[in-house]
DNA sequence: GAAAGCCATGTTGTATACCATTTGATGACG
DNA sequence: CGTCATCAAATGGTATACAACATGGCTTTC
């Protein structure tokens, strides 16, 4: 993961709780946050829940509304999909770089992904959707920071942050599933490889195909 | 520019004036930022001042070290050119959405600029560095602005923040400052006439220009 | 009865105080 | 003489305290 992820301080944990609150919908979009509740409910003082409340603004999950509190981005349709366009066009760039730069260590981590993602995948029960969803970040974020380039790697992870997976996730059904996985392992192949051009058209398709999951749910709600 | 950007409050000046410091690298690279000097030196506390240095660090300027301080990024060439590709991307692309959607407004910011710009340019003195540089971010930031998307605008913010720009211009003469302002002239002509593709390809040749500087500035050095 | 102003309450913004960790210096011991 | 342990000073990390501002309800006045 980044290099500024360090499970151990306050603000670290508060950053990781608020966003998980988010992407999961616990918090919902447009809605205010307290920094005292939160607090509270983190079993933090406000200072490192405002830290990390400025991070997550940074990063425009959240919003500082000058003395008046801060509040959940709302995200429209419109938004998402160009999100992940760019998406798109940021890490099949990161997979072009991994491909030429990655290391043994690095590709030994995205082995050991695939491998859950499989055994997840593969499990019958419904919903896998929780696991999946940190499992694919670890994947993601591996590749991005086998480019070695920390400014790029700040991007990826400020794009992909929010609702942004979980959206596409949501309604994956079992099959959709699937077809992840197997993207993730041509992915990996075409990384190990070396094959840049590869990786980074295998790249492009796996997002592409998130996309068009969002684009689908419009449809469907639009019903 | 940013809805987060009101110089009213304290983390606002702290972030502004310790980004202008390290922009002007008065603060250099690698150099410890200690929190009671800053704060003294801003007349503020090291609240605010943190505040700033975490947002400074998501955007990946700054970087905090555990319990150990907090540095300012160093950025090698390699890396630097490669953000200027990620920039030429995403902003040749919010180029052509501002040439969809802009409103008269932001027009009017977008030709202010302009004749500023020109003003700078033709004016026979040799260093109009700093205030051109506040011009064109302006000018950039107008344009993300106009695409309506919040995301990219903060990823956009991200990207072309601190010396990238600044590295650029350094050794700008004057017959580079006035092939920018004609650049932005095209690119504005471009966004106002409504022509997406130019636009696009307007913003691609004006970022991939400013690289090449940096490139020559790499021979240069070289030597 | 309605509108406007004022006060109580809560929340954000900032400052300060306290605790934990690092770091460099000093000195004891091998 | 060098190395390691110990300790003190400095600094970052967090909590708390205080000030500024916003908001909703109540009273007062017309």
């Amino acid at each position: 993961m980044t290099a500024t992820e360090d499970t151990s301080t306050a603000h670290q944990k508060a950053y990781e709780r608020i966003h998980e609150l988010i992407l999961t919908g616990k918090l919902a979009p447009g809605e205010r946050l307290r920094e005292r509740n939160l607090g509270a409910l983190l079993g933090l003082s406000r200072t490192p829940v405002r830290e990390a409340l400025r991070r997550l603004s940074s990063e425009g999950t959240v919003r500082f509304e000058p003395n008046r509190g801060v509040y959940v981005e709302e995200i429209d349709r419109g938004e998402l999909l160009e999100i992940f366009d760019i998406g798109a066009a940021l890490e099949s760039r990161c997979a072009r770089l991994a491909a030429r730069k990655i290391g043994s260590e690095a590709i030994g981590v995205l082995e050991a992904c695939l491998d859950e993602m499989t055994k997840l995948a593969r499990r019958p029960g419904g919903e896998p959707e929780p696991d999946y969803v940190k499992l694919d970040k670890r994947f993601h974020s591996t590749i991005v920071a086998a480019t070695g380039n920390r400014k790029l790697q700040a991007l990826v992870e400020h794009v992909v942050s929010l609702p942004v997976l979980s959206s596409a996730f949501r309604q994956y059904g079992p099959a959709d599933f699937r077809r992840s996985v197997r993207q993730h392992g041509e992915i990996f192949e075409a990384i190990r490889s070396g094959d840049e051009a590869w990786a980074e058209v295998a790249m492009r398709n796996h997002i592409l195909t998130g996309r068009n999951a969002v684009v689908k749910q419009d449809r469907t709600a639009a019903r």
